[in-house]
DNA sequence: TTAATAAAGATAGTATTACTATCTCATTTA
DNA sequence: TAAATGAGATAGTAATACTATCTTTATTAA
């Protein structure tokens, strides 16, 4: 089934799938393992680091280190000596952190998009569909199998902490230009339609959308870190954001 | 009025205000001239830049360049230069840039929450306090000329940018223990108060007013540089996002 | 098998940033 | 009049954010 699930968004969605094959040169055999491989915007790296050993650790240790030290006190040399590298072989992927936190932030938004349309398109009711979202964008993710040397649920943390700094710069113009940001605004664009299929009158389906995804992260860190700011701080219960985005969800864009 | 409901608010809520003696030296005369002065966690600063000349040019123009240029771009050096004295001086007053955000970022909330008061201690109706909390939130403010060093509209514009990287860090918890988010908190509380006045019954009235606050801010940035994540792109109209965030707020705590 | 090419390691160097330290001088204030 | 304070001037350092170049190693193509 899961299988079935990629193939058909591999074809609806463009996203790509690949069989890759491994050679494990010891015993000569070929191995056949599903690996899920996003198609990113090329201008985010100089060289693609899905296409080298190099390149996979630098995306999987960025994501430990930034998740563990934060994104301002992540730099390349602490990377390169992380990896046993050094700083001018990050400089040949990355032109800089910048760019990389674009990267994972994208690699992220591309990724929640693939499992929404996974998990929602066998089902009809919006108004389940629009749960189901509202479940994937608030619980923290286990580690996607299908993704070697990314964990997401580190990645997940990240975005919660970090992600806005991708954009909150006074290079988003020229950023958006590049489509930097272009699988944040089809996630947002897809929950969108969603709220449609459910209110075709409601007048707010991006906004309230971009509300959602902001709040589904926000939420979260204000929980852990200024829980005054919500009313979960006590049980730290990510159900709790759950039920609160449902209701502010469902009571906006009720028909009455 | 005005006079009088700042001085009842000074009274309620406990911040200063203070009548300033500014001596004209070449005339000998002394001048009373009102002015609003908010008091400021200690330990924001090394040496209150309210106190001294120095300090108030660097308040003010520190709020001029990261407007300009962004925080990441913003430099005591840069600083120094601007006003004609020396990264040294302005060392003197805060320790690093980071507690030059976390200052005027308290700041602003401290000055939105006594908006707040101000202008919605005279409204019974609960329903008129939550659309004039909104307003205020959403709308640009004029420059505020009771602060003669401090140009609010600009400083809008750093908090819709800027506001969250203040905590979004590896430090916010024992930023938080120091009590420098106190102000956004202090906001958040009164907000949920009012809301809470409009339905006592609603569970999430904390949650659903940092939602509020945040989106108000984050709305009109997507706005402007990310139209495709708002319905408001074409417009660009700050009222529309009042209404959008009245119809998300009143929706969800109408007591039916 | 050989030559060409690409990836990546090793090393060096620079401008800027984010500070710290110290010394002097002018102005207030007590 | 002495003491305290504010602030200018200058110097120095460790870390950051790069750029450049040279060499070694692995891959591939002729």
């Amino acid at each position: 089934m899961t299988i079935f699930a990629i193939r058909l968004f591999t074809l609806i969605f463009g996203l790509l799938f690949i069989k890759k094959r491994e050679e494990i040169k010891a015993q000569n055999i070929r191995l056949m393992e599903i690996q899920l491989q996003i198609k990113m915007n090329e201008k985010l790296f100089l060289r693609n680091p899905e296409h080298s050993d190099l390149g996979k650790k630098i995306i999987q240790h960025s994501i430990q280190l930034i998740h563990k030290n934060g994104f301002e006190a992540f730099t390349f040399k602490k990377l390169a000596e992380k990896i046993g590298s050094t700083e001018a072989g990050i400089y040949r992927y990355f032109e800089n952190k910048h760019k990389l936190l674009l990267y994972v932030t994208a690699w992220y938004w591309s990724w929640l998009e693939y499992r929404v349309k996974i998990y929602t398109t066998n089902i009809k009711d919006p108004e389940l569909k629009i749960r189901k979202v509202i479940k994937l964008l608030a619980t923290t993710v286990e580690d996607d199998i299908l993704t070697s040397h990314v964990n997401e649920s580190s990645l997940h943390q990240i975005i919660i902490a970090e992600g806005s700094k991708a954009y909150l710069t006074k290079h988003v113009t020229e950023d958006n230009k590049d489509h930097f940001f272009q699988p944040y605004k089809d996630l947002c664009a897809a929950i969108g339609e969603i709220i449609l299929e459910f209110n075709p009158k409601y007048k707010y389906s991006k906004s309230l959308s971009s509300t959602i995804i902001e709040m589904a992260h926000y939420q979260n860190f204000f929980m852990h870190n200024l829980p005054s700011l919500t009313d979960f701080g006590k049980e730290k219960d990510e159900s709790k954001i759950v039920s609160f985005l449902e209701e502010l969800v469902f009571s906006s864009i009720n028909k009455n």
